[in-house]
DNA sequence: TTTGCAAAGTGGGATGAAGTGGTATAAAAT
DNA sequence: ATTTTATACCACTTCATCCCACTTTGCAAA
């Protein structure tokens, strides 16, 4: 379970360094992709096998998903994590995130995604001003 | 149950000891994520994994499930109880809820609520002149 | 009541790891 | 051949964590 927040910086190299609490969990090689909302999700190898299958076997047939599928095995790529618990950041990964120097990781159960600090900031207050209502939704189906 | 309402200092550190009342309830490990109304929420971590599993079956899908997710989980961190009983209040849930040096912990059921002492004040004074209109609408829907 | 003890809350110093920046070497592209 | 890019390696700084100590409070025994 990835859970937590932290705001690391992204050197003028495009090294990112995970946070000491995610690395045992994602592992040496991890795969990045274009996330929802302009994130970026972080997948351990082994979840991304399970996500990757499970939208491989949507098949071909509805434009939609060729779409998704596109966005998200297209955008993929595979990345090691060099010894000292950094990864590289493909430069069209970081365009589509726009991410500038200081970015955040939050892990979200099975995935990390990275955020521009400014575009995270703005994110959450719009949603921090909405999770009254949101509980409210989440409490009537069971969840909370 | 935890039941009980305690005034505790954050130290510059920001250690913040738990009430001894709660301790055996929420264990060595606590999850601290936002809460609701510019608070902070505590959980053991065996009811976290509940809340947790819940929010993380629900797919990635749908936008409104995906921010309160991101609020909840993204917004949540795994900490530990160190030998004196006190917990390290991350920088990022600190300034969501405003703490200052005094903060009010307070027992709710199965979570306890981290407040600044103002707020706390401002909301419990504004909440039981209230109380009587509230009162009667929990007992329309048969609650009280 | 007084004294002693234990538990709870708070404060501070020291150590080690995490995060970050930079250099050197190897590989690739022009 | 020269410039650029990637990777490995090393070094510094900061902060979390651990450990110890002081103070206060409540309880119990003398």
């Amino acid at each position: 379970m990835l859970i937590g927040q932290y705001t690391h910086t992204l050197d003028p190299k495009k090294r990112l360094s995970l946070p000491s609490a995610f690395r045992k969990e994602l592992g040496k090689k991890v795969v990045l992709t274009n996330g929802l909302d302009h994130s970026i999700f972080i997948y351990s190898l082994k979840e991304w096998e399970k996500v990757a299958s499970k939208l491989g076997e949507m098949g071909i047939g509805n434009s939609d998903t060729r779409s998704f599928n596109r966005f998200m095995l297209g955008g993929a790529s595979l990345v090691e994590v060099d010894a000292s618990g950094r990864i590289l950041i493909p430069d069209f990964l970081k365009k589509f995130a726009s991410l500038g120097e200081k970015v955040i990781l939050a892990g979200i159960h099975n995935r990390v995604e990275i955020w521009d600090e400014k575009a995270w900031e703005s994110y959450t207050e719009k949603v921090s001003s909405e999770a009254n209502v949101l509980a409210e939704k989440l409490s009537e189906i069971g969840v909370l």
